[in-house]
RNA sequence: GCCGCCAUCGUCUAGAGGCCUAGGACGCCACCCUUUCAAGGUGGAGAUCGCGGGUUCGAAUCCCGCUGGCGGUACCA
């Protein structure tokens, strides 16, 4: 039975790189009809809060990662860990240390190599067992070092291939405090030999880490897990994704308005390919698709502008009443006033296929839903300028046509009749006309069918906003 | 510094010796569709496969070196 783990730290927001790589697991657990297990690693006590564990549950509910086991708290576990150090200390496979952080500075800046490329020399390893106890007895703080084998450390890993370490360079790492609570390297091999985890995959920046884990599993005389590492996700710049690069939270593209299911198809694609020309995947193609052999060993740099295309394609395939909740929900933030959801449908059936994300459709809902003139984007008002006087003789012409009609014929078919009846008697084109109305109705350029967006506004909220757009607000004296 | 990982269009990627005069997608441009805008369709620009050596009849694909980028080098995770 396969059982892969996500195990992030509660000391930040689960951002997307962790995202990813707990639906890689998930994928794969899932594929594998295996067990995808939570952990919390939170035996940093000084940064780890209760506030950041909840948003990294809320996270991945959102995307729609459920966890089969737990969350399990690592901190938890802090017997079994002591435990296990001591097991290491008894098996003569670890020591006491009683450099403190002081001394350990000294010793690194005293390094005839300099500090950067200083490793322990194993001095209280040399302690005669009379001094060790002696300073026991005087109650001397200690921590437990592993003592690193010198032999080469190498695995297979599923991404990679074989990646391989001299033991001789890797230090002898601390793996119980001076507080007795472990350090990560320690509680993660623990933790992952008491759940019996088969598969372990985790960020690219773990792969240093391997060697001294797997130096663990064999002291510890536990089987070696199957290890794939996998690429970074980088910014814009090519560095690593970080807050200075805008949104990295999940809970920030849950705020801007990006279908789970879109995020979840778009991470997939990050650092992963089914292989085919495929783009749009659903979930059980996905889980169907996956594979270890399939992810990439580069970095993905993360695209915004394809995620936001991808969205666009779930929202305009995706059916209204799922949106409804979502669109009331952000039209409630923007503060926008309607009379129940209930009304919601026709307004977002008539701009979902023409939104990137649930933001625009509530943003374009609002602007059909509220009476007044429409605030005029960058396209708008540029082909406004163009337009100049053309634009109010062509607005007055739209209302005297449209207030014509009387109020029950108010139909898309109908609008639309009287308007190119106009045209013809006017001698101009049916854009000249439509466009105008679409940018004193809307602000914007991008709409759908005028004659729609003016059944669907009403004609008294119509008549009232073509008038509005009329001058003062001109460019002329 | 030392250790390790990586390297195909601007970006995400296909590619596991001949199918590659390198395919798809995003973005960009043009055209078509449309009464207008998106969506959709068609086409275009865009990669001397990081560089240099090998191996081979033949290399983006295998080997070596170089360069560059990234990661690690904590009583952080």
């Amino acid at each position: 039975m396969i059982r892969v783990r996500f195990a992030p730290s509660p000391t930040g927001y689960l951002h997307v790189g962790g995202a990813r790589t707990a639906l890689f697991n998930w994928l794969y657990a899932k594929k594998t009809g295996g067990v995808f297990i939570l952990r919390i690693e939170d035996t940093d006590q000084e940064r780890s809060t209760d506030a950041h564990t909840k948003v990294i549950l809320e996270g991945l509910s959102w995307l729609g990662l459920p966890w089969d086991e737990g969350p399990v708290f690592q901190g938890e576990a802090v017997a079994r860990h002591h435990a296990d150090a001591e097991r290491l200390l008894a098996d003569g496979k670890a020591y006491r240390c009683f450099c403190s952080k002081e001394e350990l500075e000294a010793q690194r800046k005293a390094s005839p190599k300099g500090a950067e490329a200083f490793k322990y020399d194993r001095r209280c390893d040399r302690l005669p067992l009379r001094e060790v106890e002696a300073r026991l007895a005087r109650g001397m703080p200690f921590v437990i070092r592993f003592r690193m084998p010198e032999e080469d450390i190498s695995w297979d890993d599923a991404v990679h291939g074989t990646i391989s370490f001299h033991g001789r360079d890797l230090d002898d790492l601390i793996i119980l405090r001076a507080d007795g609570t472990p350090i990560y390297n320690l509680a993660v091999v623990s933790d992952d030999i008491a759940m019996r985890i088969t598969h372990v995959m985790r960020g690219d920046d773990h792969i240093s880490n391997t060697p001294k884990q797997i130096a663990l599993y064999r002291a510890l005389g536990a089987p070696v897990p199957r290890f794939a590492h996998l690429p970074m996700i980088l910014g814009p710049d090519g560095k690593k994704l970080s807050k200075r690069h805008g949104a990295t939270a999940v809970g920030d593209y849950q705020g801007l308005g990006i279908l789970p299911a879109a995020m979840r198809n778009f991470l997939a694609l990050l650092g992963w390919s089914p292989g085919e020309d495929r783009e749009i995947l659903t979930e059980a193609e996905l889980i169907a698709l996956f594979s270890l052999e399939g992810i990439q060993k580069k970095p993905a740099v993360f695209d915004n502008t394809k995620l936001e295309w991808m969205n666009g394609q779930y929202l305009s395939r995706v059916a209204v009443e799922e949106l409804v909740d979502p669109v009331a929900r952000e039209l409630d933030r923007l503060g926008v006033r309607y009379p129940s959801p209930a009304v919601l449908p026709p307004y977002i059936n008539a701009v979902k296929a023409r939104s990137r994300t649930l933001l625009d459709v509530a943003r374009q809902v609002a602007i059909r839903l509220e009476r007044g003139r429409a605030q005029l984007d960058e396209k708008g008002e540029a082909l406004r300028q163009k337009l100049g006087d053309g634009y109010v003789r062509s607005l007055e012409l739209a209302g005297e046509t449209l207030s014509a009609i009387p109020e029950g014929d108010w139909k898309s078919e109908r609008i639309l009749a009287a308007l190119k009846t106009t045209v013809d008697q006017q001698g101009m084109k049916l854009g000249d006309l439509l466009q105008p109305i679409r940018i004193a109705l809307t602000g914007s350029t991008v709409s759908e069918p005028v004659n729609e967006l003016l059944e669907v506004v009403g004609k008294a909220e119509t008549l009232a906003r073509l008038a509005n757009a009329r001058p003062p607000y001109g460019n002329g004296p």
